[in-house]
DNA sequence: TTATTATATGCAACTAAGTCGCATTTAATT
DNA sequence: AATTAAATGCGACTTAGTTGCATATAATAA
């Protein structure tokens, strides 16, 4: 996967912050959020979310909420859910579930309650 | 539907402010954001939050993001889906959406998109 | 009904996410 | 190499949400 890839043909500059910003959620194949990408990225934190959002616009990823009241941010490279643990806060990329809504797009599924651990640990 | 009885056999104390803000949630049949429902009460920020908390602790409601990045509270009655929509930023309850996940409990789902009249106008 | 006590409340101060305007820099284009 | 539109960093700002503490109130025991 060629981060050049994802920018080619969109309405956007490619720069060496965009790249680094672009090659640490694609690394870490998961939803990140601000705080987690801040330690790997020198980047102004008005630019940041100047860059999400851009992001956002040309459809390169999708961004939710998680249960810690913080948003998170991950590439729209295959498409899949989301569970969100409402008791340890938990982000868990979900496959195997497909969802279908007649005259709607569907961008993204978030899933909220509680996961397999802490069930079981209850 | 008594508000009494959502807090009934609750660890929860029953004060007027809380019956308040249940009957507004209850009344509004959509999730509403703390703008909203500030409107309507005149309860410190502070016991705001501390109460939705205290109601969340207790199932009583379910707490998710729209697209506007404000936080929406809605009573747990009848389980049920929500459409946010990334263009329009509106929620739609959505009552024919049946997932299930083995090993996971479910509490609320979330699907982000663009709704049908976004869709319409593009 | 009153006294007790644990909990709920309001207030003020705080933290952190996210935004905006503006001057400067940089990528893409000529 | 020169041009220019877009991207960046900085600082100031807004607003959601939190915390500590003193006071008030609901539930309970007397």
């Amino acid at each position: 996967m060629k981060i050049e890839e994802l920018i080619k043909n969109k309405n956007i500059k490619l720069t060496t912050a965009r790249v680094r910003l672009l090659e640490i959620l694609e690394e870490a194949n998961r939803p990140l959020c601000y705080e987690e990408i801040k330690k790997d990225i020198s980047m102004d934190k008005a630019t940041f979310y100047r860059n999400i959002s851009k992001f956002e616009e040309e459809g390169i990823l999708n961004a939710f909420e998680s249960n810690d009241k913080k948003r998170y941010f991950e590439l729209k490279l295959k498409p899949h859910a989301h569970f969100v643990c409402v008791a340890c806060n938990s982000v868990e990329c979900i496959k195997d579930v497909d969802i279908s809504l007649p005259g709607y797009e569907i961008n993204n599924v978030i899933i909220n309650g509680k996961c397999r651990s802490c069930l079981a640990s209850a």
